[in-house]
DNA sequence: TCTGGGGTCCTAGGACCC
DNA sequence: TCTGGGGTCCTAGGACCC
């Protein structure tokens, strides 16, 4: 908001001005929330859900703050709360009065220091515009229903088929491949692989996700699978490398052909045929008799 | 409250380098 | 050849956010 008072008005001004306009323009509810740090005004946000609009005034900071629980500060989720709570510590005003030494002991360097911080509402941050993604990624939940590693492979293709193709057109490539299994029981693993020259292909990406599936499947035969997704991560500023044309081994030539294709008629225009009658979405075409 | 789909950040150990 | 000190990168897990 800074600089903007003399132009337009007061913060609490602007805040109703841009609730009228996605009102007015889009047909939704909005709540806006004011403060002097980003985490502050995040927060009165939350606060005034559904609907609203929350202008917390700089001499009503932490009278405002202090008597939320715990779970209104940003970074704390039910396990952070849990081990809070064990110490009998439920309010954001009973997080600020422990101490940074004590929340450091309880909860780990950076959580203790940050949630101390944002207890006192002190937040540094400036609002940063048009942030870069870090990783990009696809999963799918399998439902309860035991999976045959036939059945796994052609929904890891469909998964690395979808991830690459939105690398591609944003103009990203990567080069850690991350492949996330959820388990029968619900636990969580993750299994990566780094390679040394970022790539939007999916030839080779698909490769390394295979790779990475084969080493799971012992695991995943023992104790069933219920979520596969695949992230590609390390995603690199600069433009796709270009190929010599004509290299063996490159994909890149029909990676870009069936983005074209699909560009033009649609998603389900082409798809691997791996994946043919399996994807929601994907059916086979109807061909004239 | 749970599930599904998309993400970020932090921590810790191990390998490796100088 | 070994040890110590300092650092980077990769991998895996976990917590959290929307």
């Amino acid at each position: 908001m800074g600089g903007l008072r003399r132009l337009v008005g007061p913060p609490a001004e602007i805040a109703e001005r841009l609730r009228r306009e996605v009102r007015d323009r889009v047909h939704l509810p909005i709540t806006v929330g004011v403060a002097r740090t980003k985490f502050l005004a995040k927060v009165a946000s939350g606060v005034a859900k559904p609907d609203g609009l929350l202008v917390v005034a700089p001499d009503a900071e932490l009278a405002f703050l202090h008597p939320l629980p715990v779970e209104r500060l940003w970074g704390v989720g039910p396990v952070t709360a849990a081990k809070l709570r064990e110490r009998r510590i439920r309010t954001v005003g009973e997080v600020a009065r422990l101490g940074e030494a004590a929340l450091v002991s309880l909860l780990g360097a950076g959580a203790g220091r940050h949630l101390h911080a944002l207890a006192h509402n002190r937040d540094p941050r400036a609002v940063q515009v048009g942030r870069r993604r870090g990783s990009m990624g696809a999963q799918h939940a399998l439902g309860r229903t035991p999976h045959a590693s036939t059945e796994l492979d052609a929904i890891l293709a469909g998964l690395v088929d979808r991830v690459s193709r939105r690398m591609r057109a944003a103009g990203r490539s990567g080069r850690t491949v991350v492949l996330r299994l959820r388990f029968g029981d619900y636990t969580r693993a993750t299994r990566s692989h780094t390679v040394g020259k970022a790539t939007a292909d999916t030839t080779p990406l698909l490769a390394a996700a295979r790779a990475l599936l084969r080493t799971a499947l012992p695991e995943i035969d023992r104790r069933g699978v219920t979520l596969i997704g695949v992230s590609v991560g390390n995603l690199d500023d600069n433009p796709v490398q270009p190929e010599l044309p004509f290299q063996p081994d490159s994909g890149s030539d029909l990676d870009a052909a069936v983005d074209a294709v699909r560009d033009r008629f649609g998603s389900a225009a082409l798809t691997r045929a791996v994946l043919l009658g399996r994807e929601p979405g994907v059916e086979m075409p109807l061909l004239p008799d």
